[in-house]
DNA sequence: CTGTTAGCGCGTTCAC
DNA sequence: GTGAACGCGCTAACAG
């Protein structure tokens, strides 16, 4: 059995208070008095209770995050960059993960209790109105990262202006006939619909190219390289083929240049593909993509979460959103078209 | 402020004892009186307070997982498996990174503690005997996945017979000239030194075909992929470059990879990379490697923590190693050496 | 400055 | 079957 505060006391000959004083430093002790029971703590290698303290102050030094299939280089890379603001405050992280549509229900059923946590930060989840009227009377502060309410403060991508840019560099490179494949976009999980946003970009600068949209060269699956790589046979097994695919995540690109190395087509030479996010694989695989900050967006999440940590009124009077900057990586995996348009 | 046991108590007209039964469904309670108590907590949308319940109960329903650089695809690949098994417990995950020796000794130190969770698992980090030791009598069972001490249970493979294997594959090729990269073997760290034994392997495997330990043909840097591929320059650039190169994990072989290609080396004409580990992206660049249950070894860390968990007493009488296969996985990046010794 | 005491919210005896 | 009281370990407010 581990030794208790009282423990701590007796052996010092103190009271409760005062082992609790020195254990929170407070200025009102006595030094020689404080040297006493920091001696019996060092004695009796007593460790406060964390759950106990955690009772009794209201406060927990955790911060909880929701984030789906975390696994996911994305997440990962938000993850980090959460971690980095959390050990300067010496918080820890409690992560919960979400890979079914049950499971998220459940959380944002229970989580606002918020009793595990001094803030919660909510990843690529989108909550709906009654959702996000629990969040936001929740306990605790949250803010949303990658995902989107407009009741709720968050960090996001401007994910339609990001398919614009992708589409466009391919119109600007003398593409006409150009692909794009994305996983579900209404998913029953409620995701920010990243991937919708991103094909209005998409449609938008076919639009203003004058370049009819073709509906076969619009597909969607699960999200995941093999997926992407059958839906790319299916595009290169048109009577016309795309001459670019637009691929709406790195994973599902690498999905694309799998099938394309299949099939023997040269990148970029006859195909051209673009990701998006940028994750590390997209460097190795020089693939041509829309950089997105991912780590900042967990920096800049985990620290909009502290401001209001530390000071809950300006909950109740703002709603920020921090948009991050998208930029465009031009690797090799584009390049103009085919001369000859093929067959 | 959220509704208490007593609010519900008071509304459904009983004590706060009876309220707590319905809560944990205990069988002695009427069902008359059961109904009136569940529509109080619903028409309260009273959610138990998990901190209240975890200091009276003892348990905490979560279990604590220490992950060095958990950014690293491996360890993400490893906590994949413990989520798996800790969805199926309703169990929940606190998260301990580490990235600096600081604070790698400060969590060895406190954790033993074990008031934020049922139960510890820690990932590639080497306790020493000190630590082991409190490791051994903390509050909670504790399980290392690939990490080692004898005194504690643990998930691992077996480094030295991979580093063997790998080497063992190149010399089969034909190769002779075959140099090792790896992160550094004397990690202030105190990993595992899984690196350090994969070293072993490759100079046993040296020994018993009579080939020659080269010392240029052996180096060592931080962990990562530019390092790598640095080291690798340094390696083309001898007057006798070696055929084959075996990095230490599929990282580092990333870099090496990377080096050939800045080069015009081609792979695996000229130079053959084997790489170690077999994270996700190994398949996607073609790499040769030796594959680890990365996945499983959190499922069977997890699964083994949770039999000490629910079988305390096991955990003094035993101390149980659970050893994974490892196997050779031949993809495009390994060939025999150029016919006539370049150069 | 410091000891004492009242909670924090819930689980768990123990009598009724 | 059920209510009341105590305790989990600690913090904070209040005397002194």
């Amino acid at each position: 059995m581990p030794a208790t505060i009282r423990d701590v006391a007796k052996r010092a000959g103190v009271g409760v208070g005062t082992v609790s004083r020195v254990l929170n430093n407070h200025p009102s002790v006595r030094e020689s008095t404080r040297r006493r029971v920091e001696e019996a703590i060092a004695a009796l290698n007593y460790r406060p209770n964390t759950i106990a303290r955690q009772l009794s102050s209201g406060k927990t030094a955790n911060i909880g995050v929701v984030a789906p299939f975390f696994i996911r280089p994305s997440s990962v890379e938000r993850l980090r960059g959460v971690e980095t603001v959390l050990v300067e405050r010496q918080y820890d992280l409690i992560l919960y993960n979400v890979e079914t549509k049950k499971k998220r229900d459940e959380l944002f059923q229970t989580l606002p209790r918020g009793d595990m946590f001094d803030g919660l930060l909510v990843f690529t989840l989108s909550p709906n109105d009654d959702e996000a009227e629990r969040l936001r009377h929740a306990a605790v502060p949250v803010v949303l990262v990658d995902a989107f309410h407009p009741a709720l403060s968050r960090v996001v991508i401007d994910d339609i202006e990001g398919g614009y840019m992708a589409t466009k560099h391919l119109i600007d490179l003398g593409h006409t006939r150009i692909a794009y494949i994305s996983d579900i976009l209404e998913s029953p999980f409620e995701f920010v619909g990243a991937s919708a946003q991103r094909y209005q970009g998409y449609r938008r600068a076919l639009h203003e190219a004058g370049i009819e949209f073709r509906p076969e060269y619009y597909l969607q699956d699960q999200h995941g390289a093999p997926q992407a790589q059958a839906m790319t046979h299916r595009l290169l097994s048109l009577a016309e083929p795309p001459t670019a695919i637009f691929a709406a995540s790195d994973t599902q690109a690498i999905g694309v240049l799998r099938a394309a190395k299949e099939r023997n087509v040269a990148v970029p030479e006859q195909l051209s593909v673009m990701g998006f996010d940028d994750i590390e694989v997209a460097e190795y695989l020089n693939l041509t993509t829309i950089h997105q900050p991912l780590f900042t967006s967990g920096v800049e999440g985990a620290e909009l979460l502290f401001r209001y940590i530390e000071n809950p009124d300006e909950l109740r009077h703002e709603v920020k959103e921090v948009l991050l900057p998208l930029r465009l990586i031009q690797r090799q995996t584009t390049a103009p078209p085919p001369s000859h348009t093929t067959r």
